[in-house]
DNA sequence: ATTTTGAGAAACCAAATAGTTGCACATATA
DNA sequence: TATATGTGCAACTATTTGGTTTCTCAAAAT
């Protein structure tokens, strides 16, 4: 079973769970009354977040805070930058034909 | 069915694709070259990058050109954003913890 | 002590996914 | 013209996914 950070942002609901727990860690069931679906399909998905660490439990009594693991959504961000580079150098590229039509108006 | 960007790059291969094809324009038989499946499977990959608009074709005779839309990469990175933000403030929160030991020291 | 509440696990199901093979069609090439 | 090549599309298949309902268990409330 493939459980990497990629697959799991690919799901909408995981990507509005992330969200929400990213301002603060709640519980599934106060998670669940975001969505449509049953508390136990929105705990199947905090499993699968849980399983590629972008979640973390913090168990107070019977209920169970998830929080975010801020510093997983940095491989996204690594695996972005190959792109980044791109686009800024695209940039930089119409910058510079700016400034060369610039210089030719003078 | 569901066609985003987020599902789209939720594949190992297509991400494949997608960092191969920044690099330059490539066909569907140069690129399943690169892969243990069938031309058909990356042909398949190709036109689900195209459905969510990360890709366009470039017909040159018989021989299709796949090309990286990068306008469209920039998608994640506003998504990613919100977290960022996040993960910033949490570093500034470090380094004005560092600031105040150094004064604490003098 | 009994009942309610919060949560995970298992069994099941329909739909989507990623792959295959086979086919059709247009464009080069002999 | 006949053949080879590059490609997309359709049909089929096995697996994965996202959801459900039911069950169990532990902690809180009555």
């Amino acid at each position: 079973m493939r459980r990497d950070i990629f697959q799991a942002i690919a799901d909408p609901t995981r990507r509005a769970i992330i969200t929400l727990i990213a301002l603060q860690a709640m519980t599934p069931n106060a998670l669940a009354e975001h969505f449509d679906s049953t508390r136990q399909a929105v705990s199947k998905h905090l499993k699968i977040l849980t399983e590629c660490e972008l979640i973390k439990q913090e168990q107070k009594g019977r209920e169970i805070y998830y929080k975010l693991e801020i510093d997983k959504m940095k491989e996204i961000d690594i695996w972005l930058e190959q792109f980044r580079k791109i686009w800024e150098s695209r940039f930089d590229q119409l910058d510079n034909l700016l400034e060369t039509l610039k210089q030719i108006k003078k």
